[in-house]
RNA sequence: GGGGGCGUGGUCCAGCGGUUAGGACGCCGGCCUUUCAAGCCGGAGAUCACGGGUUCGAUCCCCGUCGCCCCUACCA
């Protein structure tokens, strides 16, 4: 199987170009053929070298890398000249006004073998004789698609399917330069919440927002694998080895589907508390930078992480002082948060050896001889060391924190209620 | 306007002539409980777009209608 993934480099790689991108290199990696990467640069107005370097660094990320390119398509243009010029010299093709024509047959039509839907008809007297080359002579996407496909000897072409209708146009291009056309697949589109387009509007839509929302690309892979695809009723995680091995085209759905960044949100805090604590530590370090004390708060924070981006918000405090919530504040320290915070003070002052189930039984007891309730002393505790009402475990945070900076910042709390 | 594709709970995926229409996200309730999550348990939610056929029987097959999307560029 040779595939090609072909984004045209006018913006940044978008979850649908993300999931086409997938899907070839599924193939290729499943049947141990080749994944071909062609920037589709023809349009010159608007392709940037810039967004040629993005959509690389988004494909990296995600893992997903290609077995040959990236070829510039807009370098081939000798090629493609060439074969304008041979259509037209064989009369396959007629100059209009400076530009290029392919002649269409007024009758007959051109059918499209599609591995997703079947077989498409398109009746040739609905199809115009359309331009394949500008008056500059520089060629036309349908042309260099048809050629590049061919030279590259492409034997399946998965794509969006917004370029079906283009493809009588491509096998009539390749039926004219008698080559052997590949195989098709159209994929689904994906469509925004709204059931239109998807675009910028929709959220994180790109792959770089998706990577700075702080997921992992191992979940956005198998979230994108499920749009547009599944393997059975019921499976819904997959390995990268168990998607390499059973994806499949023939069970590619034919309707377009949502991107649902929920769903991606609870996928992704499936497989953060898969990683290994180490794991979470060095790729928190990727977004934060190396700091003291992040692959302790990391391993407790863990649990209740959806997103990288999740971490800081909840257990930043773990690795620097923050500032006190002043609504948190005035929510709890009051009544006997203040005498209640002060036995607390004593109680973890005291606790020896300084580890979870010690300082644990001396809170706990705290809270016996106070005749209060659980949050009426952790309650206090967690707005001290954290500034906030919402926070990891009290213990583990109280015994990461260490006993020394934990005292510090009750002492500071307890300062500020005299 | 012309051509093409698609149409199962709010969302994703199952189903492929006979099912109580299944699973997941989300939502609601409960349990757990030191906050928030996570986890576990339970629940609500679908005239299978609509209308005709074919058939003993249609979500599944055929036709039509409607809706959404794509193409119809000297964009890709």
């Amino acid at each position: 199987m040779r595939v090609r993934f072909a984004p045209s480099p006018t913006g940044a790689l978008h979850i649908g170009g993300a999931r086409t991108a997938l899907y070839n290199w599924l193939l290729a990696r499943g049947s141990g053929g080749t994944l071909v990467l062609r920037i589709e640069d023809t349009d010159r107005e608007r392709s940037t070298p810039e967004n040629v370097a993005q959509i690389l660094d988004a494909l990296e990320w995600l893992g997903l890398g290609w077995d040959e390119g990236p070829l510039s398509q807009a370098e081939r243009g000798e090629r493609h000249r060439e074969e304008v010029a041979r259509l037209v010299g064989e009369g396959h093709a007629y100059e209009d006004e400076g530009a290029v024509r392919l002649r269409v047959p007024d009758e007959g039509a051109t059918v499209v073998r599609d591995v997703i839907r079947g077989e498409v008809r398109f009746e040739h007297s609905a199809i115009d004789d359309f331009v394949i080359a500008r008056s500059d002579g520089s060629p036309l996407y349908n042309l260099a698609v048809a050629v590049d496909d061919r030279d590259m000897a492409i034997s399946h072409v998965v794509r969006g399917e917004d370029h079906l209708s283009n493809t009588p146009r491509q096998l009539m291009v390749l039926k004219a330069l008698g080559a052997e056309p590949p195989l098709y697949a159209h994929l689904p589109l994906l469509h925004g919440p709204d059931g239109k387009k998807l675009s910028k509007r929709h959220g994180a839509a790109s792959v770089q927002e998706l990577r700075e929302a702080g997921y992992l690309p191992e979940a956005v892979r198998n979230y994108l694998a499920l749009l547009g695809w599944g393997a059975d009723a019921t499976t819904t995680f997959f390995t990268t080895e168990d998607l390499i091995e059973r994806f499949s085209l023939e069970r590619v759905s034919r309707n377009p589907a949502v991107f649902d960044e929920q769903k991606l949100r609870w996928m992704n805090g499936r497989y953060l508390r898969e990683l290994g604590s180490g794991e979470l530590a060095r790729r928190l370090e990727d977004v934060y930078g190396a700091r003291p004390g992040l692959a302790v708060a990391a391993a407790i924070a863990q649990e209740k992480m959806q997103t990288l981006a999740d971490f800081w918000p909840l257990a930043g405090f773990l690795v620097e002082r923050r500032e006190t919530d002043e609504c948190a504040w005035r929510k709890v320290m009051r009544d006997g948060a203040r005498e209640n915070l002060t036995e607390a003070r004593h109680a973890l002052a005291g606790a020896e050896p300084f580890d979870e189930p010690t300082v644990e039984a001396a809170l706990r007891e705290v809270v016996e001889r106070r005749g209060a309730k659980p949050k009426d002393v952790f309650q206090p505790v967690r707005v001290a060391i954290s500034g906030s009402t919402v926070s990891p475990g009290i213990f583990e945070s109280v015994v990461g924190l260490g006993r020394e900076e934990t005292l510090a910042r009750v002492d500071d709390a307890l300062s500020r209620l005299d």
